[in-house]
DNA sequence: ATGGCAACTAGAAGTTGA
């Protein structure tokens, strides 16, 4: 079972980019984030028309999360339970006896400030409910855009802001490994300086001037099948890219 | 030290992202 995640900065502008790369990869879950458009408008036929089904939490021009795949997708749940909040960035669905959970982190913005507070908020209310959802889901997947480059290595040497390396991040990010959620990038060996995003200014990406932000994190009965995890930069390279590079995993079940 | 790019809404310039 292939899954892959990866934040499309507005499924509008990005659809050509992501019917391709379903077309070339033909993932069993393809989990998006960012689709910056409401219910309504999501594109539907078009992925329909290349052999995908959808599941979707949209919301107007910010966040916006879907889970596309060939596949029977059942149990659907749009956000964190429980947890009031008016940002789309949770869906969930069950794939055969793999639960996915998609998500799309808040940025936090700055240490310190509101939206930093509301992404700490944000990422205990996902822990409190996935350690729940854990015990139904002995094959369970998180998978998205985190927000959080979890170790140094993670983070280019000179990412001077604090924001998505600073330790009360870094320690939620733990936290959600203490569930018993790998890193499955971290099973294989990667080349030095992986990163899954580039800024669009400053050449970034042509200096891999990068963060690893965008994640797949398993239960152990799932992590153990895991057989590779691969960051795909070809996307990035395109005309008008996403600034985000997918993240692939294969299962063998 | 700053802003730099892109997408959004709106219909200009301001906000957000990471």
């Amino acid at each position: 079972m292939k899954i892959a995640t990866w934040n499309v900065n507005s499924l509008k502008v990005r659809l050509p980019h992501v019917t391709e790369w379903l077309a070339t990869n033909r993932p069993d879950a393809l989990c998006l984030q960012e689709l910056k458009l409401e219910d309504k408008a999501f594109p539907e036929a078009e992925l329909e028309a290349v052999g995908y089904r959808s599941v979707f939490n949209g919301q107007k021009t910010y966040n916006g999360v879907a889970i596309l795949s060939p596949h029977a997708m059942t149990d659907i749940v749009r956000d964190i339970p429980g947890f009031d909040d008016v940002q789309r960035r949770i869906i969930a669905a069950t794939i055969g006896d793999v639960r996915i959970v998609c998500g799309y982190f808040p940025n936090g913005q700055a240490v310190g400030s509101e939206k930093f507070a509301y992404k700490m908020r944000w990422l205990e209310a996902l822990t409190v409910w996935l350690r729940e959802e854990m015990k139904s889901h002995p094959r369970l997947v998180l998978t998205g855009d985190f927000n959080v480059a979890p170790q140094p290595r993670d983070a280019h040497p000179d990412w001077k802001d604090e924001i998505h390396v600073s330790e009360p991040e870094r320690e939620a990010f733990r936290a959600l490994e203490q569930l018993g959620l790998e890193d499955v990038f971290r099973r294989f060996d990667q080349d030095d300086a992986s990163y899954s995003w580039w800024d669009y200014r400053m050449g970034a990406f042509r200096r891999n001037f990068g963060l690893r932000i965008d994640h797949v994190l398993a239960t152990k009965a799932l992590a153990e099948r895991c057989s590779a995890c691969i960051i795909d930069k070809a996307p990035r390279r395109l005309e008008r890219p996403s600034d985000h590079a997918p993240v692939v995993a294969q299962f063998d079940l």
